[in-house]
DNA sequence: CTGAATCCGCAACGATACTG
DNA sequence: CAGTATCGTTGCGGATTCAG
């Protein structure tokens, strides 16, 4: 219900909040891909998620994110179809909202990054 | 690698860095309640998550948290023994860092919260 | 009370191959 | 190029039990 806490502290995330929302392995670096250069295509975003993610959940997450009017889809009906990808207003307002937390992420990441997983 | 990028843009979260560190289930959930009340205590965690969390994933946040250094583990030796979890200097530098965006989730659930999951 | 450990089912993720 | 289909694997989640 997320009731707006009649104590007036706790505003404390349900399930649906992040576990939907955002907090499935690729979703928040795909908004940062399109949020730093936006009318990525597929095999674009693919590449910039340093070929990590697959081709699967992309496309899973690409959906998710239809839904949810975080991205929206632009098709150019050429003779090799060009599909871009781009951050609605929305999209955008959640990029921001990200921000500070990505600048968290890249200063404590200068030591080990990737060793497992 | 995560290089810092030679071409001055795409700071492209790798795999380490977003779903590694804070992007598991009840990570940020769990982060939120300690920054809106530090100091709380396991079963504390386990009724502010809304009842959701288990206790084998609330254990298994809590001590990867620990090993990443954002919360640390006070133990009081008392007869009932009394352990609280407490969010480190790096832990809070991460709680702010989420901040927008759990505004973010905030003002867009207004709508339907729960319904699925 | 604060967890840790085990078992198990299910859903998500990953690799590969394939289609329009 | 932009996905979809299939299948294997991993990880999460729930329930329960156990220890200090």
């Amino acid at each position: 219900m997320k009731e707006t806490n009649q104590e007036n502290e706790l505003m404390i995330c349900t399930k649906s909040d992040l576990s939907n929302k955002i907090n499935k392995k690729w979703t928040m670096c795909i908004i940062n891909i399109l949020g730093v250069e936006e009318g990525k295509r597929f095999n674009e975003i693919k590449k910039d998620s340093m070929g990590n993610i697959n081709s699967r959940t992309l496309s899973m997450r690409l959906k998710e994110l239809q839904n949810e009017g975080i991205i929206s889809r632009e098709v150019k009906p050429k003779a090799p179809p060009e599909v871009r990808y781009i951050l609605t207003e929305e999209g955008w307002a959640l990029y921001e909202a990200l921000q500070p937390l990505f600048n968290y992420l890249d200063k404590h990441n200068s030591n080990g990054s990737n060793q497992n997983n």
